[in-house]
DNA sequence: CTATTTTGTTCGCTTTCTTGATTAATTAAT
DNA sequence: ATTAATTAATCAAGAAAGCGAACAAAATAG
């Protein structure tokens, strides 16, 4: 039975908060709406809305910014006063944690940071520590910013491996080398009951470029990632799609390669792992440039500094022929898997994050073709293709995406009833 | 912003109906519950319970069935007085439309086949006259049961091709050579303003399953159909899902083989379809029964009656080895296709319709290994294989369901708000 | 300066669910 | 056999929410 939406029943006071959460996606969505058309909208009366809407602004969530101004369009009538939601009304903490890096950050109601950072960690860090070291960092970070947990919506957490966000515990995560860590519960009891929110850190990104990217919303969205292995968080409607066993998107272990492929780490040949990640590039990398130790690519792995798959890129943008060709050959495969994923999924947009994000204009033209040749009809040539609205960000973004999801689509009992 | 279910107001009287069909479909899902039962369910007061119930009860959707049993699990107290829905209360038509048959039955609110006709239609037909024929013999159907437009909930159609459920238009059936057919608003005409749901076969018989099959609901279900071609109707918590261009699930072109496949008729090459289709399963056999005109399969071909797919399927199940050694192969390349898509959708159960249920017992085996292997870490291994609950009823049954579903799940205003 | 139009508010009404008391029907214990 | 305990279902009173009608506010059009 889980927790079946259509056998909840429902009741007057639930009437009341979807029509609050109903006026403030609104005006998450639109940068001001006025009360008449904020009824249009919601097709609820002006009467209701005039009500709610004094209750949001008594709560200092919503206010009046002044009178619409007169333009062409509006002709007589009486002018609209404007509403606006403040954003700085309520704030969420975002909690990515990488495969060397953790990073928290506090944001508004917009999913727009107010402040962050970022800090390593040893490989092998027990998860105790690690999360030890987050809750106090988090809370000195409102300490110092002066954020009051009534002011809090929640903090969401992404991270990356198995999740299991019913739980709230990081099922397993072989790059942290952690097992069943109950994140949500340890942070909940440190940052003394915060709602804690806890996924995936690809889903999380998904969820963030879906809510609070610059686009608008999309009916289906995929971010795929890409960095020591590949994967895809999938939102529909604006909710995290997860599958029935929380497999959804795993889309690193497609089999692009039928007959003969290389052997992956999870025990079959030719997933897509396998051809297009960040290990299995610098590896390519290396041996192309030992064919040619005098050619652009090895000169620039010698004498550039930075991220070697940075390099691996600039040496290409420079014009390394083989180092061009060898990417394409990668988009080519990643492009293989995508229309797969199109075929399925049928997303409106792609997001490439992690490295398909650093080389997006090298990957691009042979992606782009590939997925509009090979997907089903015209499907490939609808889905748009972005970078992360959020770049290096859209994990703590994400994150707090997590926490502000349930503040304006999910929770009952939110901030706003605490006081009445 | 399309129809946003959180940007729509709620108000008391959608209270009301929402929390009458929590307790429909409680009743749907559980052969019979008693009140208590449904105010623990549902978790609203007895009072409200009751109330709903007399209503339901007054309609003759829902009967008293008598006191429960006495069970050792029952200890003190009132016994409950068990309910049950009354299925002959309500009826719906469902009309699947394949390639060269048009199906029509009428169904309860269970979706079982109170009765049901077929015929061939020639493959050419014009839409307009097909329509005539569906909606002459339906009507005459429901004249000859004595079912009142009062009794119906509505009629579903299921349509091969590319549909518009919105509009209730079937975009493009090349198979039918039909092109922007306005089947709701056709067949709502001739039947008095019945209210008649549109939707593509394949996702039809998905809704079916998921909502009217043997097991219990699935989080997530894949129906996955094979003829002339190969198709996947997707149901997520009972809703299907189409992806953002109504494209989701259109896995017969998944790349299979991605360098040097067969041409589809799709444009590109190495599609699902090119490999697994009954055509292409035939044309395969005759090369084979050429090959070895005194063996099994060519003297099945020639000798025995029926629909030359079975006489293949039948070569296999008589020993025909190379026959076996042709489907193993097909099993192995729709496995990897249906391990991407279990990657991907993350399916709790996947159904297996059309010619995949006609040799089910020769393909699973592959199947499952190749998918079980091919898929990512466990999801393989936890997916449900089964044929369609309800044969080669599925299309109808799917059809009906349609209408079901808005009925049980969606309409705000349903027949029963119409007596108050 | 008046009529018109659109926005926003106040008041009384209707609808629905809930709480708490009450009745009903059974088992367990004295 | 009688009483207490327990669970089921109903009844009566009350609370909460949205709605429609009337009204006030603030603009334009003529």
């Amino acid at each position: 039975m889980a927790h079946d939406t259509i056998l909840t029943g429902s009741n007057i006071s639930k009437v009341r908060s979807h029509n609050l959460r109903a006026i403030l996606v609104g005006l998450l969505r639109y940068p001001s709406l006025s009360r008449a058309a904020l009824a249009r909208m919601t097709g609820l009366s002006n009467t209701t809305i005039t009500n709610l809407v004094a209750e949001l602004v008594h709560e200092g969530i919503v206010v009046e910014q002044g009178v619409e101004e007169p333009s062409p369009r509006r002709r007589v009538g009486r002018p609209q006063m404007l509403l606006r939601l403040v954003p700085e009304a309520r704030y969420a903490v975002g909690v990515s944690i990488g495969v060397g890096r953790t990073r928290v950050a506090l944001t508004d109601l917009r999913a727009t940071i107010v402040q962050d950072e970022v800090w390593a960690h040893p490989h092998d860090q027990p998860a105790r520590q690690a999360v030890d070291t987050i809750t106090l960092r988090a809370s000195s970070m409102l300490k110092r910013l002066g954020v009051t947990s009534r002011q809090l919506v929640g903090l969401g957490v992404g991270a990356s491996g198995l999740v299991d966000p019913e739980m709230g515990v990081n099922v397993y995560a072989p790059n942290l080398g952690w097992r069943d860590v109950p994140l949500a519960q340890w942070m909940a009891e440190a940052l003394g009951g915060l709602p804690v929110v806890v996924d995936n850190n690809v889903r999380a990104m998904a969820l963030g470029e879906a809510l609070f990217g610059q686009e608008r919303q999309p009916t289906a969205l995929a971010f795929v990632y890409g960095r020591i292995g590949v994967g895809a968080g999938l939102v529909v409607n604006g909710q995290i799609y997860r599958g029935s066993a929380a497999g959804a998107g795993e889309i690193g272990h497609t089999t692009v390669v039928v007959q003969g492929g290389e052997r992956c780490r999870c025990g079959n040949a030719g997933c897509l792992e396998t051809l297009v990640s960040e290990p299995v590039i610098l590896r390519s990398a290396e041996q192309l440039a030992q064919l040619e130790p005098q050619g652009i690519l090895a000169t620039t792995l010698r004498c550039e500094a930075g991220p070697t798959i940075e390099r691996v890129f600039a040496a290409a943008r420079a014009g390394d022929r083989s180092t061009m060709a060898m990417l394409q050959e990668r988009a080519m495969y990643l492009g293989v898997a995508l229309a797969n994923l199109v075929n399925v999924f049928n997303p409106e947009r792609i997001v490439l994050g992690g490295v398909f994000a650093q080389g997006y204009d090298l990957f691009m033209p042979t992606l782009v073709e590939t997925v509009s040749h090979r997907a089903f009809a015209n499907l490939g040539e609808k889905v748009q293709f972005q970078t992360p609205s959020f770049g290096h960000l859209a994990g703590v973004v994400g994150a707090a995406a997590l926490a502000l999801e349930s503040f304006f689509y999910q929770h009952p009992e939110w901030a706003l009833e605490v006081t009445r």
